[in-house]
RNA sequence: GGAGGGGUUCCCGAGUGGCCAAAGGGGGCAGACUGUAAAUCUGUUGUCAGUGACUUCGGUGGUUCGAAUCCACCUCCCUCCA
């Protein structure tokens, strides 16, 4: 008998976190996050982390506990969350990345790990005009058909894992699909009208202003390289331009907005996929 | 008042007589997604009928077989001289 798990969806700014804590209130659970960005510290109101306030009481995990000069992946996730799902007696999955909350159910592929080195190598081909997608069709003719010739981070990978293991990445995914975590997600799903979704987004960014982000920003901005993975997160390189003075704190304040609207966006198409088991409108 | 430059599809911005419903970018919408995923990639974007028709390039007239592109007038914006 599989362990059914409460997995509350939804796309940003659309009441996870609190519904999460009302529920786990109700049902005598604890919260597990599954948000890719909510993990580092420092990052707290930029990534809208949710605050002791908020948790009310109820024990949050997975949650500002990784440095944001870390590496980090699904994979890494995975292997701490599951144990979780095992350890806890009524866990409430908090979730607004679709790919970290789908490998927690549908079994997650053992294909090797990705290797800095060889991915930098691939990419210096590429900048050098090499076709990788045409080298990809050559070792693996299988993966690229599947595979738009534009998608270089997928290509890369495709390539990593052929060179490292000698197999096609299809083989590992194939693999994984029979080996799915015991677990069986009862979805929850945050229903907003696009227009709505996208007030509230406008709304809580202007608070999160309020709440002192571009304070919070700046070391982070100063400090982190670039590329690390925890700047790819929405609400600080956005402040790039405005600290680097080609641009106003206004205009900053938009694209913001913005690309949280599409990061959104985003969010509803991997979820519409999703089997939804209840809707919460509020 | 004088001299120039300009008003292009949701926005920016190419286009100077036919191959223009109009490059490119942005945004919007939709899709994908198996170790960077708040990332990355793809498609689509005047209207209606599905190989065609219709409306569009500040306005009004005109030239021409044919105009976003040429001419006249009008209107608005910008720069410079006063």
């Amino acid at each position: 008998m599989k362990k059914t798990i409460y997995v509350v969806i939804g796309p940003t700014a659309s009441g996870k976190t609190d519904y999460s804590v009302h529920l786990a209130k109700k049902l005598g659970g604890e919260v597990i996050s599954c948000d890719s960005m909510q993990i580092y510290k420092r990052m707290s109101i930029g990534t809208a982390k949710p605050t002791e306030e908020e948790m009310d009481g109820v024990p949050h995990h997975l949650i500002d506990f990784v440095e944001p000069t870390e590496d980090f992946s699904v994979n890494t996730y995975r292997e701490l969350a599951l144990p979780l799902l095992e350890k806890i007696e009524t866990p409430v999955i908090c979730g607004g990345t679709g790919m970290w909350i789908s490998s927690l159910f549908s079994g997650f592929s053992e294909a090797p790990a990705a290797d800095s080195a060889l991915r930098a190598s691939y990419i210096a081909m590429a900048d050098q005009g090499e076709d990788l997608f045409s080298l990809l069709q050559k070792k693996d003719p299988e993966a690229a058909a599947r595979l738009h010739p534009n998608d270089q981070k997928r290509i890369i990978r495709a390539l990593e894992v052929f060179d490292l293991s000698g197999r096609s990445i299809l083989d590992f995914e194939a693999k994984s699909k029979e080996a799915a975590p015991p677990y069986t997600p009862h979805y929850i799903f945050m229903a907003r009208s696009r227009d709505e979704l996208y007030h509230r987004i406008d709304h809580r960014v202007d608070l999160m202003m309020e709440r002192g982000l571009l304070e919070e920003a700046a070391p982070i901005l100063r400090d982190i390289p670039s590329d690390a993975t925890a700047l790819q997160g929405i609400g600080y390189k956005e402040f790039r331009p405005y600290f680097e003075n080609t641009a106003s704190l206004e205009s900053c304040i938009d694209t913001l907005k913005q690309n949280t609207r599409r990061y959104a966006k985003r969010q509803l198409t991997w979820f519409r996929r999703i089997p939804v088991h209840e809707i919460i409108c509020s």
